[in-house]
DNA sequence: CCATCCCGCCACGAG
DNA sequence: CTCGTGGCGGGATGG
């Protein structure tokens, strides 16, 4: 690759300081809806995803998972899911709403006291979603008639999978979803959802996968990441749905904002050099500087007015505006600290900014030349070897 | 220090 | 057995 030195945003570092923020999750998530966003597509490759955006296949499921649980993605079939798009995501919250009350009434959780093995195991029905393909080969849900307070079924210590991720991240949903608080501090979640804590080592384990989700669902920007008013704990906001050009008839295309990713979204390989460092000088320099610029960065507004959601059913919400504000260019800011960095953006707001949180910016990338560049001649680039 | 969380080993289940 | 999935936790990174 010649490295044509294109203004780099990137600078200084000259040790190419391997950088967390690159990997992450968030991140990675972040390009992957942007990906699949565009017009079309319906089907998400697993293999697709993982070469396109240059990363192991693990974190895909990761992904992937997550996703499902919200809506935006359904399983199909092996290394198969069907993107379901954002417009998804309402319906899939009430639903989560529903069901969450339902098995709420039984017992309060609150106190918890002593209960061993309480674990608030909660199956969940998940979504059947009206497939517009009633036809089915294999079926895969199990669906126990009604369980209403789901008894106790799984004799047997049960599902030695589905265990995790795709129904912690709906029960975290639920948390938001059915009651007015709308920031919960992360152990507070930690918790409420496996209700044991107890024993740290269980605990920390749920919070690593709570921490995946959290990253996930800020990508979605579902939720938001800060820390309660004045204590120091981390905590979670919802946010909630934005507004959505939704109305009663939808249409397939028009949807929300799409937002188009040019060049490559692939995230270079930079190792996390574990034992470090070959002696023998490492070659590997500096050159490759990843342009993958992160657009990215449009605040919903959490009408922090409305203290309830809302217990009307439908889901009206959008007090207000539509978020589809683009804006060319992109370097608006002018913080007085170079700020650009190399990429990540997005969700970090560590300063307090009491009031003006609720502002709208979005900053968009150009990217409109690439896709010309996709359309007109479909890009050649594609070695999935 | 502690909060965050990436990486990838390895256990499952299906073919 | 191989392969697709995805728990799970060590331990590195960032503040």
């Amino acid at each position: 690759m010649p490295l044509s030195s294109s203004e780099a945003p990137e600078s200084s570092c000259r040790h190419h300081t391997y950088s967390r923020k690159q990997k992450s999750l968030g991140l990675l998530c972040t390009n992957f809806l942007s990906f699949y966003d565009r017009g079309g597509v319906e089907v998400v490759g697993l293999d697709e995803a993982a070469s396109k955006l240059g990363v192991e296949r693990r974190r895909i499921y990761d992904i992937v998972n997550v996703l499902e649980g919200v809506g935006v993605l359904a399983r199909k079939a092996k290394n198969k899911y069907t993107w379901k798009g954002f417009e998804a995501i309402p319906k899939a919250l009430q639903e989560l709403k529903e069901e969450g009350l339902r098995e709420n009434l039984s017992s309060f959780d609150k106190h918890r006291s002593s209960n061993y093995e309480k674990v608030s195991y909660d199956d969940n029905d998940d979504e059947d979603e009206c497939d517009s393909n009633p036809n089915t080969g294999s079926q895969n849900d199990n669906s126990i008639p009604s369980g209403i307070v789901k008894s106790t079924a799984a004799s047997r210590f049960d599902n030695r999978k589905e265990k995790s991720l795709g129904l912690l991240t709906q029960n975290f949903v639920k948390l938001f979803v059915c009651s007015k608080a709308d920031l919960i501090s992360l152990d507070e979640v930690a918790k409420l959802l496996l209700g044991d804590a107890h024993n740290s080592s269980i605990m920390r384990t749920k919070v690593r996968r709570l921490y995946d989700i959290a990253n996930v669902l800020s990508s979605l920007k579902l939720i938001e990441k800060t820390h309660t008013a004045e204590a120091r704990k981390p905590a979670f906001r919802w946010l909630g749905l934005r507004g959505k050009p939704e109305s009663g008839s939808d249409d397939a295309l028009a949807e929300s904002r799409k937002r188009t990713f040019g060049a490559d979204v692939t995230n270079i390989c930079f190792k996390r050099n574990k034992v470090d460092s070959s002696p023998d000088g490492d070659r590997n320099d500096n050159l490759k500087l990843q342009n993958q610029i992160k657009v990215e960065n449009e605040v919903t507004i959490a009408d922090r007015s409305a203290l309830c959601q809302d217990f009307s059913n439908s889901y009206q919400f959008g007090p207000f505006a539509p978020a589809t504000v683009a804006k060319v260019g992109g370097s608006d800011n002018k913080a007085t600290q170079t700020h650009d960095w190399d990429s990540f953006a997005s969700t970090y707001r560590p300063q307090y900014h009491n009031q003006a949180l609720r502002e709208l910016f979005a900053h968009y990338m150009e990217a409109w030349k690439s896709w010309y560049t996709e359309v007109a001649g479909k890009k050649p680039i594609q070695q999935v070897s």
